[in-house]
DNA sequence: AACGGGATGGTT
DNA sequence: ACCATCCCGTTG
């Protein structure tokens, strides 16, 4: 029996919950609609010395949800699109773990509908196009996911054995460039990656 | 009120 | 390499 992963999955350090949520499933029902998927790429954004972290800068309107419980939803709007984060550490310190890429498992012609295109390849590869895939939209954020049937993750029923985890420095930030906080499923075809695929 | 920069993604 | 798009934090 799959279960629901609980609030203290998510209370621990953000690079530990970065890594431990690859291979795990994210589910989404919507109405009748269940999409689902397997988390191959996540970053995490730390409460100390990350400058590239929404909370960093400031405690604001839009990062409040990040100083809140673990496993709550971040959605933040960017570029008109949306991006799905969940809360890590202890209450107040202003971190999340960022899902930046799935494998689809359920729900594949939802997906293409939401998307409104066919390729498997491009429905949930990259932090905006899951998302959308997945119908995650602005009024998520703040949804605790430990106790939603709505969105959640899920422990896999069996040991579904995803390949070798990587990891890399985060992509499309601006600052603390140095920090290797992207995590990966390096044999895994619907891992994103940074546009200029230089070598 | 206005300004500018994104944890993006799709097109040229 | 370019840019559509729009929200939000900052500045005036």
């Amino acid at each position: 029996m799959s279960s629901k992963l609980q609030q203290e999955f998510f209370e621990r350090s953000t690079k530990r919950v970065a890594k431990n949520l690859i291979g795990k499933f994210l589910v989404s029902r919507i109405g009748s609609t269940e999409t689902r998927g397997i988390v191959v790429e996540t970053e995490a954004y730390l409460p100390l010395n990350d400058s590239a972290c929404h909370a960093a800068k400031s405690r604001t309107a839009r990062t409040e949800v990040m100083f809140g419980r673990a496993g709550v939803a971040y959605v933040y709007p960017i570029h008109a699109k949306v991006c799905f984060n969940v809360v890590t550490e202890v209450e107040g310190q202003g971190c999340a773990v960022l899902i930046r890429a799935l494998e689809p498992v359920d729900g594949i012609k939802e997906m293409k509908n939401r998307r409104g295109l066919e390729d498997i390849r491009r429905l949930t590869t990259g932090p905006a196009c899951l998302c959308q895939a997945m119908g995650i939209e602005r009024p998520f954020n703040g949804v605790d996911l430990a106790n939603s049937d709505e969105l959640f993750f899920q422990e896999p029923d069996e040991d579904s054995k995803v390949g070798a985890i990587k990891s890399s420095e985060r992509i499309g930030v601006t600052s603390a460039k140095d920090l290797k906080l992207r995590f990966y499923v390096a044999s895994n075809q619907y891992v994103s990656g940074p546009k200029r695929l230089r070598v």
